[in-house]
This record gives C-alpha cells, sequence and structure tokens, in this order.
DNA sequence: TCTTGCTATGGAGTTAACTCCATAGTTTAA
DNA sequence: TTAAACTATGGAGTTAACTCCATAGCAAGA
C-alpha cells in the first residue's frame, strides 16, 4: 500500500504520517524502485496501533520510548507481553483520575441547591471522592 | 490570600495563576493598595475547579467557554447546573474511548501467544471491543 | 509529449499552553 | 536605610505535535 492508501485508510495526512516515520515512532518504511514508501502488512499494524494510542491521549514520546523497547531485538516475546501490560497499566492509571473528577462534577451537581461553595468542601469531595449527597 | 500562597496551595506558577486570568480563565483578581493580587474563596474555588478540570485534560479553550457561559449574568442556577452536567457527560465519552483502547490492549495481551498479527483482526477488536480468547 | 498530479526531502511555520525576561514598583529583614 | 525578596506588566521564548512550503523527481491520462 503507498502512503495515499494509508492516509485515507486511517484518516492521518500524508504530513503525519512521513512525521512518525522521521521521529522514529514508525519503523522504516520500504522504498519501490522510485522511491515511493510501500506500507506493509506490519507497517499497517504499527500506524493502527499507534494511532489509537494517540487517540487515547498517549504522548508521542512515551510511544517512542515503547516501540524503541519492543522493537529491540535483545527482547523476548515475553517481555514484549509485559511491555503491552505496562501500557495499558497507565492507562487504567488516567481513567481512574478521569474517574475522580466525574465524581467531583456528580458531587457539585448533587449538591449544586443545598450547599454553599466552600473551598474545602470542594477539595474533599474530590479527594475523598464519596458521592455523598 | 495572595499570590504566593495560591501558588503553593495549588502547586501551580504564579506565571500561570496569572497566565489564567490574562486569558480570562480566572475571573479578574482584585488589587490591593499596591496593586498585589488578593485571592477571594470564589476565586480559589474557580484555580481548584479548573485545575481539577485541567488535570482530566480538558483543553483551555473548552473551559474558557465554560467559564464565560457559567458566569454570564443572563443565566439561571438551573443553566448553571447543566453546565456542569454538560461538563461531565464529555468527560465520560473521553473515558469510554480510552476503555476502548484498554480493551483492545488486553486483547493484544490475551491473544499474543496464540495468534498471528494481522490488520484486519486488530482494527475488529478494537471496533467490537470483545475481550475473546 | 505535455500537462496535471502524486511523491520525496529538508526546513520553516503554526497552535496550545505555558514559561521566562526585562523593567519597575513594594515590602521586609538586617 | 539599604539590600534582598516579592509583585506587576507586556512581550518574547519554549515545547509538543503537527502542518505547510519550496524544490525536484516520477507517473498517468489526453
Amino acid at each position: 500500500m503507498n502512503i495515499n492508501a494509508i492516509s485515507k485508510e486511517f484518516n492521518l495526512s500524508k504530513d503525519t504520517l512521513r512525521y512518525w516515520e522521521r521521529i522514529g515512532l514508525l519503523p522504516k518504511i520500504k522504498r519501490n524502485s522510485s522511491g515511493y514508501r510501500e506500507y506493509s502488512e506490519t507497517d499497517k499494524n504499527w500506524v493502527f496501533y499507534i494511532q489509537v494510542l494517540r487517540n487515547a491521549g498517549m504522548t508521542i514520546e512515551s510511544l517512542i520510548e515503547f516501540v524503541d523497547l519492543y522493537r529491540s531485538d535483545n527482547n523476548t516475546n515475553e517481555t514484549r507481553k509485559s511491555l503491552l501490560i505496562e501500557q495499558r497499566d497507565l492507562l487504567e492509571q488516567e481513567i481512574k483520575e478521569r474517574q475522580k473528577t466525574i465524581n467531583y462534577l456528580s458531587y457539585k451537581i448533587n449538591n449544586y441547591d443545598s450547599h454553599t461553595l466552600k473551598y474545602e468542601n470542594e477539595k474533599l469531595a474530590y479527594e475523598n471522592n464519596k458521592e455523598e449527597k
């Protein structure tokens, strides 16, 4: 598949694809006789993986760290698997933070009429994350 | 409370506090006789609220939109409450996206040994979000 | 064959969200 | 009362993650 096809398949600009390759997020893509990129199935999988994780808010920096480790040779399948698990744990941590914020907003909503806004209460509501009414 | 106290309380740089005020994220803070900022309890609540939502990944742009509406005069308590609910819904949508990514990673982890990486499978795993083994 | 359209590269430009700087007034501890 | 520390303002600088541009080689249809 050429860059145009990939760009359309993933709804990513060609510039972004070239940029990701340039900074080492994507592996060096093979070129055909006239120097044009030819994306393999594996390349496609990487594009997909990176897009999903980017959309989930992972920074390019941590993704580069991940792919470098993942692609490194002195590295067993067990290690690769544990890298995926680490990646997932990171996201789970993030979700917990957001859930905390949602609970805090729920507290504010539920108590909207019944209490005066005091900073100490707000702070406690956020930190304890009780859904007291 | 002066800017130094707020800065320490929320672990935010003074520059950030001044910046938030300048762009209208925080209301205009009252000044004392020599022009120094004096943060009221209400101001403090705004700092807290904005920090929590920023940490949850909300952009400054949408926060400004929110605070402008929220502070607007022609605006009932009911409207304010529904703005909070909207805010919460936005975050919940975000969490769902991330949960999808976590499920996708789980799929990859669970099937790490047992399947060859095919793009169509990956894509389906992400979109359907089944945890098939 | 000619023109229009796609691709490549290196480098410059952009946007969000700060962060830093220069200059100047204010407060405080010695 | 003077030096060190803090505050204010306007504006410049920074970082991440693209996005755009100029130039030049290839390609495909009329």
